[in-house]
DNA sequence: GCCAACGTTGGC
DNA sequence: GCCAACGTTGGC
């Protein structure tokens, strides 16, 4: 049987919290903290294998800046069940988790950081929901088309298979 | 720091 | 099931 396609996505951290260089260093990091169910219900729908965009949010500017890999499909998120842990969902049971998280290994960083107004500015990306105004959807599906269009814009090495 | 755009919660 | 109040995201 042949494996599903590749599926290809964007993946949104606050460089503060965790960057693109973090993971640059760690290689692999668990994505932790997502609480939204729709981001949730996306990372579920991973296989491993599948590429990811690295976006930075809540920075200056908001960029796309590198790319990622999911390494490990998706299993419970632990800091659900931590009390210390600003993640922690005292409503989450252990025999029923509400909350899932996938693996990423990092794949490259970009020479230079896509910003925001350049996917905005680009009419090839018209659609990508990124760049809609009031998306705050932290995990979200990437067209190939639109996918392949940002790793040329960041002159990547990176391929779709 | 502001605030638009959402998503969630909880009273009814 | 509705919807007002509240909380969060994230660009600007």
């Amino acid at each position: 049987m042949p494996k599903r396609a590749t599926k290809l996505w964007l993946m949104k951290s606050e460089p503060g919290t965790y960057s693109i260089d973090d993971l640059q260093r760690d290689r692999t990091e668990p994505w932790d903290g997502v609480r939204n169910y729709q981001a949730r219900n996306f990372m579920r729908d991973m296989a491993q294998g599948d590429l990811a965009i690295f976006y930075h949010s809540s920075a200056s500017p908001p960029a796309a800046v590198g790319v990622c890999r999911i390494c490990r499909e998706a299993y419970p998120d632990p800091t659900q069940f931590d009390k210390k842990s600003p993640y922690y969902d005292p409503k989450s049971k252990r025999e029923d988790p509400r909350w899932w998280l996938v693996d990423v290994e990092f794949v490259e960083k970009f020479a230079e950081p896509i910003s925001l107004q350049a996917l905005k500015d680009d009419s090839s990306l018209e659609g990508m929901l990124v760049t809609q105004k009031g998306s705050r959807l932290s995990v979200q599906p990437v067209d190939k088309g639109h996918f392949e269009r940002v790793l040329k814009m960041a002159g990547a090495k990176s391929k779709v298979r």
